[in-house]
DNA sequence: CGCATTTGACCCGCGC
DNA sequence: GCGCGGGTCAAATGCG
């Protein structure tokens, strides 16, 4: 299942927080859209806003509307059976970006525990949700293709990591990603 | 044997 | 209030 071919950037340590650097919710689309970089073909940054609105001006912006069913989530990882509520609707940054890539599983440098899968609406392919399992570390994620272009593989990233990435970094595809990467900027 | 994945059940928010 | 869609849990299973 490694069929790398020229563009794949199947992985890539873009963590959560080289985003967020100058990402605003508000930032143009439309320029995702027309520039089709090498292997990202779009990313969207969510901060503490409340998310209806925002999530309805995308999907009305976007060219895919299959992206507007990951909007909405939990805050902590208090998940337990009812519990916290005098919290506000702070939602959890996320950070969603379409990867073009035959497979799913995205490495990027961190240990990912599978903990669900769901199908989507609207969508043949099923949505995998993932979790960091370093201790402590609450960031989760999700992988999704879309039934438009099964090429297309979104990960969205919940949370930020606040540990160093335990996987040896040897790969030398995983280098070359990051090449490709800095230089289409 | 320890850890990751699978998979159905459960839970919760929301719209009708 | 109920049904639906989405998110999570947890027991069983698989794998190195």
């Amino acid at each position: 299942m490694e069929n790398f071919q020229g563009f794949s950037p199947n992985s890539s340590t873009l963590s959560a927080s080289s985003l967020s650097l100058n990402m605003t919710n508000s930032l143009g689309y439309a320029e995702f859209q027309g520039s089709k970089a090498n292997g990202l073909l779009g990313l969207m940054a969510e901060m503490e806003v409340p998310a209806s609105l925002n999530v309805h001006n995308i999907s009305q912006n976007k060219n895919f509307p299959e992206i507007n069913s990951l909007a909405g989530t939990e805050t902590e990882t208090e998940v337990k059976l009812g519990k916290k509520k005098g919290d506000k609707k702070i939602r959890k940054p996320r950070y969603a970006f379409q990867t073009r890539s035959q497979v799913d599983i995205l490495d990027d440098g961190y240990r990912w525990r599978k903990y669900g899968q769901k199908a989507v609406k609207n969508n043949k392919f099923p949505r995998s949700y993932y979790r960091c399992t370093h201790q402590g570390c609450n960031v989760k994620k999700q992988v999704q293709r879309l039934t438009r272009d099964e090429g297309i593989v979104v990960t969205t990233y919940e949370g930020m990591h606040s540990h160093p990435i335990q996987k040896s970094n040897d790969n030398f595809e995983h280098i070359l990603s990051q090449m490709q990467i800095y230089t289409s900027f």
